[in-house]
DNA sequence: AAGCTATGCAACCGCCTCGCG
DNA sequence: ACGCGAGGCGGTTGCATAGCT
């Protein structure tokens, strides 16, 4: 730190600016021009901070300034550059006549980056964005949906390379329990080298758990929906306390539950009036916001997975 | 009509960069 | 080379308003 903001705040205004505010800032830079942002206040006669003083005048009084709603060619600029620059909202707003960083970076917020969630479409990477868990993804075939605890297994992997490891794999569209799980052990060996460890599961150790309870639904091949519902979440909830047990306890402490407002699913709803829950891994890595989802029957609780 | 919630956006904050002495 | 200050940037906050119950 060390450094002092830029104004004393002691004296200055803040807040909303007033008509006549504008007046004055507006007629002093038209006479003067903007000149040293600092001095300026106390030459137009103004209670305000320099800084004040200079984003007032760039994203709100500035002649050439475009106001209303953006158009579809802009949005389109936006998004395309966003792409290549990322949160380089001023490099952004170069591009755009009359349009200030300020303005894009609200729009973005509000509008664009909302909408990319809605479309699964990640805002960072503008790529499509795979919650390897969420049942109603496209990616995921109907054995898939019947392979819940499958799933479920996956996601008590939490850790964000797992996480991501998740996501590839169902981007990858593994066809087989054995492909998947060959691959599992594949980046644990990986991880383990980059961190001069030794993986946490042996692969056999790994199948034969994997085998046990996987397998079998696997193999059934029934509609999810003649499926015993209480069956099912015995499976999901030894699925929790056998990962706990080879994982450690400290991984899923690392885990909280957020229960979120249902979403429409977009392929046939597996589940009776599920209600959708986020389950986020709590990392240090802030880049990780990778999250999944699956759904929780009507009639039990998330706490039953606790 | 009142209260609550969601949304949009102006404004602020803190940090970074760059230029100057 | 270093320190300082102004300008600039991106993230966040908080208020006004709209929409809903």
């Amino acid at each position: 730190m060390g450094r002092s903001p830029c104004c004393d705040k002691h004296g200055f205004k803040k807040g909303p600016w007033s008509p006549e505010e504008d007046m004055k800032l507006t007629h002093y830079i038209q006479m003067h021009g903007p000149g040293n942002w600092r001095s300026l206040p106390k030459n137009a006669g103004l209670e305000r901070c320099g800084k004040s003083c200079r984003l007032r005048w760039i994203n709100y009084l500035r002649p050439d300034i475009k106001r209303g709603r953006f158009s579809f060619e802009e949005e389109e600029t936006i998004i395309q550059l966003h792409s290549v620059l990322g949160n380089k909202w001023s490099t952004i707003a170069a591009k755009l006549p009359g349009r200030t960083d300020n303005e894009i970076k609200n729009y973005w917020n509000t509008h664009i980056r909302k909408r990319f969630l809605r479309m699964r479409i990640d805002p960072v990477t503008h790529a499509p964005r795979l919650d390897p868990l969420d049942l109603s993804s496209s990616v995921l075939n109907s054995s898939d949906l019947v392979n819940l605890s499958n799933l479920l297994r996956l996601q008590t992997l939490l850790k964000p390379e797992a996480l991501r490891l998740a996501a590839n794999i169902l981007a990858s569209n593994y066809e087989t329990p054995q492909l998947l799980l060959q691959k599992l052990h594949e980046n644990q060996l990986l991880n383990a080298q980059m961190q001069n460890q030794t993986p946490t599961f042996q692969s056999n150790q790994l199948g034969n758990a994997f085998d046990k309870q996987i397998l079998p639904c696997n193999q059934s091949n029934l509609p999810y929906s003649s499926l015993d519902q209480t069956d099912l979440m015995q499976s999901v909830q030894e699925s929790f306390h056998s990962a706990s047990e080879q994982i450690g306890t400290d991984l899923l402490e690392n885990l909280s539950f957020n229960s979120v407002p249902s979403t429409p699913l977009s392929s046939p709803a597996p589940l009776n009036s599920a209600s959708s829950t986020y389950i986020h891994g709590s990392t240090e890595d802030e880049n990780c916001s990778d999250f999944l989802k699956f759904e929780i029957p009507e009639g039990l609780d998330i706490d039953d997975f606790m």
